[in-house]
DNA sequence: CTGAAAGCGCTTACAG
DNA sequence: CTGAAAGCGCTTACAG
């Protein structure tokens, strides 16, 4: 039990040379079945583990990919986390996962010792306010790398921009509720002036004109806490609201439980992001359906053919979203 | 722009030789401050980027920690998940994170493909029904690794286990529901036979025996929808329930609601983990407390330790865990 | 298809 | 406090 086995002792083993089991190690075609399946059976008897630091030293390759996420606790940013992680795994890349905790100081950090560790692309849900540190870093590196989800880096060349069509998807929202008769309809949740805050109000704004209602919003913080209070703040003629994300639509529900309110009948509610938990508490909550699976799927696809063949996805992507109308804007039961 | 500069790079700027480069990036008392700060502003002009991969060649060490979880979407693991690699992060290593998915087989190749990376330390919350192969190949590499909230393999001389105090735990709700009056406590949820239920179940089974009345049992997956199910598979005579976990008694909480059963009134529940979610639904659900946040950190702070002093942390941990009494079980509303 | 040689960018004793 | 030299374990042309 001295030091770990190399691939020196593997060709001792298996009576070839180290060249001969590097190529093994590769899968190379240029080795014989018989000698691989030789030096593969000396590998397993000395227990030999591949090291990685060494031939990334070499091949400038790590097998690594970097996730920094601005909210890594937000289960639509876990759900996309995962699933990009475990894409990723399933085709031999290993992720480095870090949570930005919306600190653009900690972001630039942690891009930083990603790089470091020779990460060969990165993927960022960037937090708000960075002065443009994070992306001039891996600009500098020379590493490709997409932002998901929030966008604030103009340089779509560089960084592509993954996200969602969230105009329409507040503009079905809104259609949806007045179909189902609301009079006046509130858009709650998302601090005012935030891109991704602007896309989702703008579908909502824009239904809103066509049919000659005035909107109402009352911005915020996007949380259940949020939405609880919110209950509370908005004119009495309001009586439907689309909400930026199921965190305050599920913070609403919650208020109105409390205040003695039904939803579906007394008042009618749409969230954003459809989220597990809208299926599963009481009303059900309506919600604008992200399949956040399939968008981490193909970002992780993107981002694999971009490593492999150079091919850099497109400078934008939407991806589509669909209407869930459950109890909560409808007042039925299923 | 050809390729990246290295230390020779740095040391020709300014005008030192590499070895002095390398030992301004260990922070080495040993270089003049001056010299230092030459060699620092040279980096800087150059744009160097440290490369840790030929670092950990040479010094065996990469600067990361490998997080095995298998279930990364369930929020309690998350947060635990999060806290560790920001602890961590904060002590200069980033954290390889996957998802074992409860998947025996995936979760091998994950911890093969992180030792491979070279991880100094693992932290496994391993998936159940492993043939052992996980933890054998962890041995085998010598690696610190700790089997946090679950254990399945019994070393934990070599894999010492930290949990929470989950018998405490539930003895601590059953005792309250009795105080508020309970006549029939049910336990709901948890899988038949696995320690971690069998554990959770032990003080609802004492305190119950201690108070002569019979148990009622209710077994099956520790999610939402398990719990909404549930509702309508008690006993009419079951006036109360201690939850395997919140999620399960978020879904009775959806289920009752449903129901129009008024809990805390009607019915008495305690959830256990008390995930944010408690605390953000109506009614409030009751729960014990598992401080997550200062476990993630405990672990994190004793696998530093036995990396850098090499200080082996207990064989076992168990952390406090404390009852948090809301609305579901009292029928008071703060 | 296989072998001998060079080199990736650091760290680590060791001399000075 | 600083410099010259060896070596970590691979991969990569290049010869054969």
């Amino acid at each position: 039990m001295s030091r770990r086995p190399t691939i020196l002792d593997v060709a001792a083993r298996a009576g070839v040379s180290k060249s001969t089991v590097s190529l093994v190690l590769q899968n190379s075609a240029q080795v014989k079945a018989e000698t691989r399946e030789a030096v593969r059976a000396a590998m397993a008897e000395i227990g030999y583990v591949y090291n990685r630091a060494a031939a990334q030293m070499r091949s400038q390759t790590a097998g690594l990919v970097g996730l920094v996420i601005n909210d890594l606790r937000n289960p639509f940013f876990t759900e996309f986390a995962t699933v990009l992680q475990m894409t990723l795994a399933a085709k031999g890349y290993a992720t480095v996962i870090a949570n930005s905790d919306e600190d653009p100081d900690l972001q630039a950090k942690l891009i930083g010792s990603m790089i470091e560790h020779g990460v060969s692309a990165l993927v960022v849900s960037p937090a708000y306010d960075d002065a443009g540190d994070a992306f001039d870093q891996i600009a500098r590196a020379g590493i490709p790398a997409m932002q998901v989800l929030r966008k604030t880096d103009p340089r779509t060349g560089l960084f592509p921009f993954a996200s969602f069509d969230y105009a329409a998807g507040s503009a079905l929202a809104t259609r949806h509720l007045l179909d189902q008769g609301a009079k006046r309809i509130a858009f709650v949740g998302g601090m005012e002036g935030r891109a991704i805050t602007e896309e989702r109000k703008s579908g909502y704004l824009a239904e809103l004109k066509r049919a000659g209602i005035a909107p109402f919003t009352h911005h915020g913080r996007s949380s259940r806490a949020f939405g609880v209070e919110a209950v509370n703040n908005l004119p009495d003629d309001v009586d439907a609201a689309v909400c930026f994300n199921d965190l305050v639509a599920l913070g609403m529900l919650s208020g109105f439980a409390r205040a003695g309110v039904e939803l579906g009948r007394d008042f009618r509610l749409v969230g954003f992001d459809d989220i597990e938990d809208c299926a599963q508490v009481w009303p059900l909550v309506s919600s604008i359906g992200c399949d956040i699976e399939s968008f981490a799927q193909d970002v992780a696809d993107g981002l694999l053919a971009w490593m492999q063949t150079g091919e850099t996805p497109p400078p934008e992507h939407r991806a589509p979203v669909e209407l869930i109308a459950r109890t909560s804007s409808t007042g039925t039961i299923d």
